[in-house]
This record gives C-alpha cells, structure tokens and sequence, in this order.
DNA sequence: GCAGCTTCCTAAAACGTTTTAAGAGGTTTC
DNA sequence: GAAACCTCTTAAAACGTTTTAGGAAGCTGC
C-alpha cells in the first residue's frame, strides 16, 4: 500500500463510504425504531404492530441488510454444521465401489441439512484424523457404517462431539445410531434367491469388522440351520474390489460344486463373482443365483443385471438428521430403525420373461 | 414449568451441577489468569510466558475445554468452510451421470481444504437456491461448470462470497475460474476419431448454456472445416439422461447415414448412443466410433467401455482450492489453466487387438 | 381513580471469543 | 536518572444478534 496516503485519507474523509455491511442497528436506525424491534419484526416473534413491520422491512431491504449469521448463531447457541465421514476409503482403489452409496447418502443428507439451516461438511478419509477433525467447525458429525474400532468415532466421542452413526458401530454402546436391518435385508435375498429355485445358497461378505457383516452372516447362518442347508462363508478384502470378488467366488465354486445361488452384499464383489460363475461355465442366473445388496450403478450396469435391495437412502438420511438434531437439542442418544428395505429382482435371479 | 419450585432451587443449590461447557472464563479462573491471556496462551499469540502458557494448557486439558466455534467466528468474522455447488441436478434421471464427476471434484476438494484448514461443505441443488444459500456459513464457494445465468453464482456475487467457478461461466466478466479447456479436449478426441478411421464424425452435446458446450462446438466446427467434413451438431437434454442421449443419436444416424463416429461429451448420453448405433444395425467401433469426455464408472461399464480422458480432476481442484485461497486472502480474481487431458483410448473407437 | 389487562416498544444484558490499548515491572541506553 | 524499550499480562471493548425484563400508553371494569 502507499506509505502516506492512506492515514490521512481514513482519518479525515470519510467521504467514500467505508463498504461495511449493515446491521440491526443500521435498519433500526434508519426505520426510526430499537434493534430489538427490527430482530423481532424481521423474525416474525413477539408482538409488532403490522405498519412498524412493514416499514422495518422496508428499511432492511433499501439498506440490503442480511443477518450476520456468526451473530446469530452465538447469539442463539444453534447448530450450523455437521460432517458426513466415510469410514471407506473415498475412492476404493480406482473402482468406486462404495462411493454411489457415499455419495447417494451425501446428496440426500445434504438436501435435508440444508432445508434445516445446517452445511453438511464432507470430511474424507484422512491419514491422521485428529489434527484435521480438530480444526473442522462442526456440531456433529454422521459416520457411515463404521468399523469397530473407528478411529475417527474415537476422536469425536473424546471430542464431546455428538455423533450418528448410519449403521451401528460394533461394540460400541451409547451410540445414536441408524440400524440399518441387515440381518433383515439378507433374509430377504436369501427368501428371494430359495424362491427362484436356489437351494445350495453361499455367502461372500468383506473382510472388515463392520456391523452389517456380522448381522448378515448371523442371519445366514440361521437361515441355513431352518432350512437344512450347508453353511459356506466367505470374506474378501473390500479394497481389493471387483477382482477379489472374483477371485473368492471362484474358489467358493470350487469348494462346493453343488452351489446354485451366492449372495454377495458388496455390489463390487458381486460383479466379479458374475464373472467367475461364467469362467467356471456357469450361467446366471440358470445355474448360479446371484443377489447383491446395494443397488447402485454398478447392480443396474451390471451384465446380467443383479438383483438387488433398494434401502431406502433418503429416509435412512433422513433418520440420521433427526436424530442429529435431536442430540444437538441435548436430548440423549437414541436408535432409530430403518425402513425395511424392498427387493429389487433383476435378472441375475431371475432369467428374463 | 412448576410454579413454586423452580427459583428456590436454582438460587439455593447448585447442588447438582449444571452441565454448561467450561468457557475461557472458567479456564482462565482456574489457572489465576484473565481471559485474555487464555485466548493468547491456546492460540500461540502474542507474548505468552512459557510457564504461564503450559498452565493455561493444563487447566484446558482438566476441565475438557474446546472453544465455543460461534463465539470464535463472530469475533474473526471467519467461517473456515468454503462450499461445492453443483450446478448440475445432482440424479440426473435415477442414473447418477454427473455423479462421479462431482463426487470425484468433492472428495479431492474436501481433502485439500481440509488440509488447509477449510471445510468443504457440500450444496446440492436446490429448487429455491435463495433462502438456504444465505443460511450458509461460508468463506466462498466453488461452483461447478455454471450455466449462463446461474442463480447460485449470481446470488453469491450480490452477497459479496468469493466465487470460484471450475469451467468458465458463459458470459461472465471478472470471475476467478479454472478453464478446462474444453475446445482443446475435443480437439483431442476428433484428432483420435480421425486417426481410428473416422472420416464423417457427428457432435452431440447437452443443450444447457455451459462453456464447455460451446467451447467444444467451436472446436468441432474448427475441425471441420479444416478437414473438409460436413458438421453436424445436435444437442440432447441433460436431464432426461441417457434415454435423450439415444434418440438424438438415432436421429443423427438417420440424417446422416455416412455418419462413422460421434463424438459425445456427456457421459449418458454416450452410454445411450452405443444403444442408438446398434439399434440401426450397426457395430460399435467398427461401423460408429465413439468417444466421451469424463471417464468415469458410466464409460468404464459401458459395453463397449468408451473412449474418454483423463480430465486430471485431483489437479483442477487442486487449482480451484489454490483461487480460492487467493481471493480470501483478499486477491483480485484469476485464471487458471487446467492441464490437458490424456486420451483413455477403449474399446468404443479402436477394435480389440 | 386505580387495578388489571393488552399491545407495542425498548434499554440493557447476554452469547464466548479475540483484539486493542495500556499498564506493570524490568533492563538497557544515553 | 530519565527516556526508551523490552516481556508479560490484563481490563475493557468489540463482534452483531436475540432475549429479558420491563415501561408506556390505551383500554376495561369496578
């Protein structure tokens, strides 16, 4: 800047008006009223006789006055963040996997905070969660399927920061959480996949302590023991994608010639194993039964396309943003069910009509 | 509430302790300093005694101090968050086309905000974008290939946000953005078309008023005209996905049936002309070369996958966050240059070896 | 003529932080 | 021995809003 210029200029003329945002005080000034009458009449509360509030609006507007929100929000003690954390990894290998269902639960959960007067902050997976999450400002935070021992849920909970998890965390008590009914939505694939003939019917999970594994396996498992059936299990590595889905399918096909069906939750695993049945000369979905769970791009581009669950993404946000707001109100944390979800039959079940 | 019962208690006993979060003030009680010193002691200001400094610290640490992030802001006037918009209908259709390429924009975004100390918050489109936008706490905002006259920009402008835009705004003077270099990019895709055999090549774009549109228009004609090869442009609505992308393209192929490739940034309506151009008995490459822009999981999956580019998405938000940066530091507005992008040749312009 | 109710409005006190301006000691410099 | 300059600390003033606790005026009813 000039070195004697602008002293002078600032303590002296004021002539070119310093560009500073107005405030209450500003509109009240100019409509000939209090800042506690312009607070009261802009925001609709209290007693205020319907001329003062037309004339304070009209002051506001000609002043093109907007509330500093950081005032607002001190003054008011609300909320006006909350994060959204993946606990998968943002892009798992170059293959998005999990990134439509991420993105599907970022895009409704944005829509709702917003229409709520919250920013959704989207925090990716980071190498050290601390330093990072420390410095972010926000009132809470939405974590998605977490592992066991999630080290971000960690650093929040110390942080005394309130947080929902979408899918429950295993192990952890006291945790507002949407329970997402896996052990539920596996029954429905595994009902679905007998119904159209499966009768040998394997499981293919990932390999990472997430709670819908263990419900989708228990619920498995008793499904096999009610209806006499074999039990087979497998996991594969989630970020090794579609090529360890293939990789396990095929060796499960091996181990048991006789399966006829395999449900495979992980959609990028379900790809995969649609290749290996077909490597093993297999079709699908006449010889070998497939179902997935998510049904995201990847179940719909798929070919054959695989049958898959719709959750129900929207509302299953939308529970996770209740019961955000519900902690951020300071009421205690509380689980919420999601809806059941429907099936979705494609022809990866069923051959074409 | 009760009528008698309440102001007894609450003046008597404070037996049972209201749980209010400590503040500076308390922190600032139990290591005998004033408040003052406590704001400069945990936040590396000013003169601070070591000694002084550590004790400060420790009664942080005992009594479970965090800032109150309101208060901090109101005082700074910093939000520490800047915002992603798309401008693109975040479903298009129930096929998340641009899906991929926002969330690969927000999750290299987010990072590198983050590492820098800044939120990413996450907008998505909205009906009104008025009324939530301003209940936003944000520093400034990135928006995604802007049309002509987006509201979102123009609203964040007249609030006086710092604007950054990823691809040029048709139209719009002084707005600090990166340029994609849409024309270069297709220059590279007709250049490859051609060099694949291609001798009569058709464009079909998206009918939204987007820069990359008509950059890219510019180039193909430029192309055309160069080589001796009559133009044919036709524009498909986004927002009807790939079902549009097949029937302009079956139109085109109907008007000109000497047509031997088409050259289709937008990633569903690619997907949809490799259905038009089989539809009309021919093959893919062999008969129609085709070619897209983003490559994403749409071109990936496609059968035949498509020829696209690699935009070097990480490097165009990494410049994105660095202009943003610059014009929170109180910069005039800049341009950066994205670097150009490498062809992805596939299998929907060159036959299998 | 005053108690009690309404309706409209306001002064002043928060909210919890950072910054400003200044003060208290101490050391150095002329 | 005063002026100048350190280093450390603090009281008080912001930041811009909402809320609290009344107050003033105009009624009604006795």
């Amino acid at each position: 800047m000039p070195a004697g210029a602008a002293p002078d200029a600032a303590q002296a003329a004021p002539a070119t008006a310093p560009p500073r945002k107005p405030t209450v005080i500003d509109v009240a000034r100019a409509a000939g009223v209090s800042p506690a009458t312009v607070s009261n009449a802009l925001n609709d509360r209290r007693y205020v006789d319907a001329g003062t509030r037309e004339s304070v609006r009209e002051a506001a507007r000609r002043l093109g006055y907007t509330p500093n929100l950081r005032a607002q929000r001190l003054r008011t003690g609300q909320a006006d963040s909350i994060a959204l954390l993946s606990a998968m990894p943002f892009a798992v290998a170059a293959g998005p996997s999990r990134l439509g269902f991420l993105m599907e639960i970022a895009a409704v959960t944005a829509t709702l905070a917003i229409e709520r007067g919250l920013a959704l902050v989207l925090v990716p997976p980071l190498d050290q969660p601390g330093p990072a999450l420390q410095r972010l400002g926000i009132d809470g935070a939405l974590v998605l399927e977490p592992l066991a021992d999630d080290p971000n849920v960690a650093h929040l909970r110390a942080r005394g920061v309130p947080v929902v998890t979408i899918g429950r965390q295993p192990g952890a008590e006291n945790l507002a959480h949407v329970d997402l009914r896996s052990g539920e939505t596996a029954t429905l694939l595994l009902d679905h996949l007998r119904a159209a003939g499966a009768r040998r019917t394997g499981l293919l999970i990932g390999g990472q302590p997430r709670n819908s594994y263990v419900e989708t396996e228990a619920a498995y498992r008793e499904f096999a023991a009610c209806h006499g059936m074999p039990a087979l299990v497998r996991r594969a590595d989630e970020r090794e994608g579609e090529a360890a889905g293939e990789a396990m399918a095929a060796a499960m096909l091996a181990e048991d010639p006789a399966l006829d069906a395999l449900c495979v939750p992980v959609d990028a695993f379900a790809v995969g194993a649609v290749r290996a049945v077909r490597a093993s000369g297999r079709r699908v979905p006449e010889d070998v039964r497939l179902a997935t769970r998510y049904d995201g791009l990847r179940a719909r581009n798929c070919d054959p396309p695989l049958t898959a669950v719709d959750l129900h993404l929207d509302r299953i946000a939308e529970l996770a943003v209740e019961l955000m707001l519900e902690q951020l109100a300071g009421a205690p944390p509380r689980v919420s069910l999601a809806p059941l979800p429907d099936l979705v039959p494609r022809r990866s079940s069923v051959p074409a009509a």
